[in-house]
DNA sequence: GTGGTCTAGACCACC
DNA sequence: GTGGTCTAGACCACG
């Protein structure tokens, strides 16, 4: 599955499930047409209760992605891709700066700083889990 | 003062309260001895609740950072310096690793994704408000 | 075809296929003995999934409307006009009350109200499709 | 308590709950800044389950009517009462063509119909529980 | 099997 | 006290 949540993200999670489906479907790794997993299904993977599905499934409908296809399940809207293409960078850019404007609080050398997120970043690319 | 809260952090107000607080010892803008600003002062000045002030100010206490001066309030402790060094940066790439594992999701271009954080890094480092 | 149904009626797509049926027989669109059309040829024709043809007209046999036929398919019972005519208004009515009932609770000034829902029931019988 | 729920109305009871809720703002029963009853006290009040109240006041807060104010509850918000007055009406209009669509089916003469729905909204209008 | 809705009850952060 | 979130489990309509 593409997707994976982390509870102490700070981050609700079906948020979480919002947003990496998103990032999913910016990153075409669902297209629109496709149908997502079923609730019980996603729930089942990710170890969390159906109702949060629900939750982020009913979040993304309301946000224009998902369609529900009566009986079958809920499927990627035809403007999702645009759309989560749009809004992908965006949140991310959101919150890296949040962080970062903790970090910016925190007085440490702006050098150090630096080298400390780089070393993160890799660190987190180099992670292929 | 030397705080800011943003209730669109992700963090709990109260947290970001604890972490800013051992970031300004460990920046040595307040030292060992020092008076912390009292519960409702500081409650005032950050435009939220006295209460979460204080459950801020127990962690605190609990964490070895503050102590209590009797009479006259909260008190940087003799050893948070040295503490809160050690932890700040600790604070910092937890953080960051979360968020950037979440980016790592979004299977941007991992230099699209550097030039990203970098963009975000800098921008925050100027804001000086 | 006699039946249409709209899949955002607030009413189970079940229950209008056996609220019309009961109209049509009521109006002498269908009369005792007709054989109505069977599960497959009315789910194709309104696009619905024939189980639930089959669960409507499972309901429509429980309140004594259709017959089986061996080896032919469902009619329409002796007695069904005249129970069906009997039923008929009062499905009606009981709908009407429903959303008088929520109209009255808009605070809607009451000739308002009047004005819109007769704008409304001309605009309805006007349409012939 | 100005909201009253039908359970066998065919709405969701949420979404009774958020129809009736844009009403009272529409009919200024509650103005912009106006604190909504809690959760908790609606759904006792209602009978119903907080977690459905809840459904119904994020539904809310999503179309722009009601908005968080931290520790204290949800609030009308201040563009609400505009918003609201336009769409009172059409939520009504809306189930009253969705009715009447269905009573045209029926093939009842259109003038007994037009008697019958005549009838039906004059004694709602006079039901004043 | 699917999603939609509802109930019941829990913990948390915040006022 | 408040709302926000999560879990657990139920019933229904639909395919």
């Amino acid at each position: 599955m593409f997707l994976r949540i982390d509870p102490d993200n700070g981050l609700a999670i079906y948020d979480q499930v919002v947003r990496q489906m998103k990032f999913a479907i910016a990153g075409e790794a669902l297209k629109p047409g496709d149908l997502v997993p079923s609730v019980r299904e996603l729930a089942r993977d990710l170890a969390i209760n159906p109702n949060t599905v629900s939750r982020a499934y009913l979040q993304l409908q309301h946000d224009g992605v998902l369609e529900t296809v009566r009986g079958l399940g809920l499927s990627v809207s035809a403007g999702a891709a645009k759309r989560c293409r749009a809004e992908g960078g965006k949140l991310i850019r959101e919150r890296l700066a949040q962080v970062f404007d903790e970090a910016r609080l925190s007085h440490l050398d702006p050098d150090d700083l630096r080298k400390m997120v780089s070393t993160e970043l890799e660190s987190a690319l180099k992670r292929k889990d």
